[in-house]
DNA sequence: TCTGGGGTCCTAGGACCC
DNA sequence: TCTGGGGTCCTAGGACCC
């Protein structure tokens, strides 16, 4: 065998990462054992799969793919709605766990986490590799859903080594024995590589991710910024990437997107579908007892190009109607006659918590108020009747979508796409729900599902 | 991959201020 | 009025992740 070119001998740090089997699919045969050995998968709500337990991924299914095709080819597939309230309490329970093997646990994601084992040999009169093992064999027994495990010295490599076997595999990666591991690691398979580094660093010739760490650490920086550098270290055992043990602070932002069944060019379809995606956010966002103070709407094109704006609300609220203005401002703004859009988005940024407020001298607290208790009573009745039975005026347009052809404003589409894409680069103000005066009462009206 | 939905982080360049 | 330099903040967009 070559010597480590890295110069690493065994464990100096020791992390350990945990990633659940099919995770959503394993929960519920966990829950419902005459599942077990069937093809499950779920997703049922969205028409998508969202995951494929073992079974189904043996019949050629995977994530992504609409039920209807799945369940043509495979009417025997167990077909489930998402019940992420079960899956977080696994997911809570599984971290549970990992904490009673070390005190330095990262949640990474719902079914993914790290540990760092590193001074706890002792501890356990054991060594890292059976620390890992049993920390695994507890969670099969206890939970009834396998995980499969990567231990090494970095995060990067632990999260590879884990998932060099599945499900429920082991894999330890040694510091002398990095340089093999990554041989056989491609560079897609690196976290952080994604399509457009992949590409750019096949250009230079490079296929595996040890064809990378074997660079100088300068290029690697030069070429890809602080990740190439990071990365760079990390792959040759160097820990680049703390554990970060800390709870999740509540989200950085609440985005809602949706993508019309066919591609539209009909201004009052395209507007009604974002102002939905605009109640959908503030739903989740009043849910979560938060407010927004920046809002961005993005228009997606036929071609899969984005157009966005972002822009600040006066004021941070929880109310869908306070930012309806500048969402029509921003629509606008972005929206071109004679293009085809298959998409639309609404991010809501900036987020706080929604305590009782101080008022600010100058606003207008009737307004605000009446505001606000609207919202709650579109809340109450829509928790009441489903979603969206109440909701703006805007949205009735969504109920009527009109396919315009796209050669039916030839001549506008160059003319303005130039002028303003040009105004865009050069000159962006802050807009501000007080700068647009009094809006027509269509923002303020609201409409009721099936009222047409 | 012929593309669903919800997120995070980084960076270049402009705006703005002194 | 023009010029220069430097620092900080912000925005748009790219890239990536689950």
């Amino acid at each position: 065998m070559p010597p480590s070119p890295f110069m690493l001998t065994s464990f100096p740090t020791a992390i350990l990462h945990v990633d659940g089997d099919a995770f959503f699919a394993s929960v519920e045969q966990a829950v419902q054992p005459a599942l077990k050995g069937k093809p499950v998968v779920t997703g049922k709500e969205r028409g998508i799969i969202a995951c494929a337990s073992y079974e189904a991924k043996a019949l050629g299914i995977q994530r992504g793919i609409p039920l209807h095709e799945a369940r043509a080819a495979h009417p025997q597939l167990v077909i489930l709605p998402s019940d992420y309230e079960t899956y977080s309490l696994f997911s809570r329970r599984m971290f549970t766990i990992m904490r009673r093997y070390s005190p330095l646990v990262e949640e990474y994601s719902i079914d993914e986490g790290f540990a760092e084992l590193s001074g706890l040999r002792r501890l356990f009169r054991a060594s890292y590799e059976e620390i890992a093992r049993r920390l695994q064999n507890t969670i099969r027994e206890e939970l009834d859903i396998t995980v499969s495990v990567g231990l090494s010295l970095t995060k990067s490599l632990a999260k590879l080594a884990s998932k060099y076997r599945k499900p429920a595999g082991f894999t330890a990666v040694r510091g002398r024995h990095i340089h093999l591991f990554i041989q056989r690691t491609p560079l897609d398979k690196v976290w952080g590589f994604g399509p457009n580094t992949v590409h750019l660093l096949s250009k230079h010739g490079l296929k595996t991710a040890y064809d990378f760490a074997v660079r100088p650490e300068a290029w690697a920086q030069r070429l890809l910024g602080k990740i190439g550098r990071e990365l760079w270290n990390e792959l040759r055992g160097h820990p680049a990437y703390p554990i970060n043990p800390d709870p999740k602070t509540s989200q950085a932002s609440i985005s809602k997107c949706k993508t019309f069944t066919s591609p539209s060019a009909d201004r009052n379809f395209v507007y009604a579908a974002l102002i939905r995606n605009l109640e959908s956010a503030f739903i989740k966002l009043r849910r979560h007892r938060l407010k927004t103070v920046l809002l961005t709407v993005i228009l997606r094109r036929r071609d899969f190009s984005d157009g966005g704006l972002e822009a600040r609300l006066n004021r941070a609220t929880a109310s869908t109607q306070e930012a309806v203005p500048l969402t029509r401002t921003l629509f606008d703004r972005l929206f071109r006659e004679g293009l085809d859009y298959r998409a639309t988005a609404v991010i809501l940024g900036r987020l706080e918590e929604d305590r009782l407020e101080q008022p600010d001298l100058f606003e207008d607290r009737l307004r605000i108020d009446a505001m606000t208790r609207a919202a709650s009573t579109v809340d109450a009745i829509n928790a009441r009747f489903g979603k969206h039975t109440v909701s703006l005026g805007p949205a009735l347009f969504l109920h009527r979508p009109k396919i315009t052809g796209r050669d039916e404003h030839p001549w506008r589409k160059t003319a303005l796409f130039k002028g303003e894409t040009a105004r865009r680069r050069l000159y962006l103000p802050r807009l501000r729900m007080g700068d647009l005066g009094e809006r027509p009462a269509e923002h303020m009206a609201f409409c009721t599902r099936g009222s047409e």
